[in-house]
DNA sequence: CGCTTCCTTGATTTATGTCAACGTGCGTGG
DNA sequence: CCACGCACGTTGACATAAATCAAGGAAGCG
């Protein structure tokens, strides 16, 4: 499960790999999940994947690449909701809302597995522990946007960075990233502003601060995070809790008796 | 359905009312829904229900009252998440997480609805539609933290406090209470403050800055919203589709017709 | 080439935080 | 009953983080 043949080199299904930490899903929870991620699609970097206040078209499941979720001011700024990675959702819950509240761009090229919103309702009826496990990964997103929260509201510019950034290695690595892959964030500047609730200059002169600390390395436009370590202690994050990965026994136990 | 008599006054159940939005319960997932919020249990103002880092008690539901959502830092400044009004939930997939990623205080006597967090899960068994309508009220939650993210990130002081005040307003109003009622906002200073990441210093001249335009009234230690519309227009209110109250037809008919 | 996008830097303004002091109402314990 | 502490609101003076304005540079791309 959660591996397939892509020119010949056998990759990780980030999706699956989440999973994989809830250790509750059975085999044929895996076989009705990998039918339907069957259907894969390709986008280009920049592709509007979703536009603010369209229908859901489909539900989506990132399978490789990056993408943002964003909000539109009336006089044109934008406010990233957060960013989505290998293994994140789109409109999981889409069939049941009548608009989408927030655009999506595609931000590196990227493949989508698809679905009708309405399959996943159907998950519901048909495996209860593939329903839970997606209710898990809903509740881990409303995590990251507290997080995110927490960050604009009480952290100052550098500080902000600094722990977007441990966030976002902490879900490349949970998506199945090596720990090589994870220290790198390809990440425009102006989007960690608009991110961050700054502006694009403020963004740059404390990227710069970060990275003359030695806590940042900035090459060919993207951002190396050469010791997550000291950049946790830097900025006092913390995935013990506040990112939770576990599941409690009993409910463990509950699901995998039904 | 949804009411329930108090001191012989007939009460709207918030939760319920809610629900009534979606139109997609019949009389037997009302039943369940009844039978799961039948333990009652009251809280005196102050009262921590949760708190960070411990694991999830119960699953509740407010019924009355407001309760507070927040994270400490360790420098001991606390940001709150976001506020808890009647037919809010707490811990709702609780027994998916080995532990609270937040805490929270009871803001005014409170009644909540408690219930043991595996029973939840259970319901999806027992009921796809009233399943549904649950991941529906966890979707409503996460929107209303994008909300929260738009406002820190890109709005100043002033703004922030005109934009959430509407949001509480609303949620109140979804939740059931009249219109004058979801006109008072309960809120001390303080508290404003720490939702929306500025000095208590700061919201208090804010405060009275909307005061002096005519866009809020401040009596007795609560704020009185006297014109919501033209609030509405001053900080670019939208809930049309960013906080959004209905379910597509077609999936409304697919969950009727099961 | 000339466009665009992104990054960079300096000068200046503005929003917001911090510090300090004081007032008010309220509960509590003597 | 009073005295006290406590939480909250208020205001002024000042410090600082961050936004804005402006200009220019580097890289990618038709």
């Amino acid at each position: 499960m959660g591996r397939e043949n892509v020119n010949g080199v056998r990759r990780i299904v980030p999706l699956h790999e989440r999973l994989r930490y809830l250790q509750v899903l059975q085999h044929d929870d895996e076989a009705l999940l990998e039918t339907l991620l069957a259907v894969r699609q390709d986008y280009p970097a920049g592709t509007v994947l979703q536009q603010e206040g369209s229908q859901y078209a489909q539900t989506r499941i990132l399978v490789s690449g990056w993408a943002l979720r964003y909000v539109t001011l009336r006089d044109g700024r934008r406010q990233i909701i957060n960013f989505l990675l290998p293994g994140d959702t789109i409109g999981l819950f889409g069939a049941l809302f009548s608009a989408c509240s927030t655009g999506i761009d595609v931000l590196t090229d990227a493949v989508l597995a698809e679905l009708p919103c309405a399959d996943v309702i159907d998950i519901f009826r048909e495996s209860p522990r593939l329903g839970a496990a997606l209710c898990w990964i809903a509740g881990q997103d409303e995590r990251y946007l507290e997080q995110q929260i927490v960050r604009i509201g009480r952290l100052n510019a550098c500080l902000r960075i600094a722990h977007l950034f441990l966030e976002l290695r902490h879900r490349l690595l949970i998506g199945g990233a090596d720990q090589h892959e994870a220290q790198r964030i390809p990440l425009a500047q102006t989007l960690i502003a608009d991110a961050l609730g700054m502006s694009h200059v403020h963004a740059n002169r404390s990227c710069r601060e970060l990275q003359r600390i030695g806590l940042l390395q900035i090459e060919n436009g993207e951002f190396i995070l050469p010791d997550p370590d000291a950049l946790a202690e830097y900025c006092n994050f913390d995935n013990s809790y506040a990112i939770d990965e576990g599941m409690p026994r009993s409910t463990r136990k509950s699901l995998t008796d039904f």
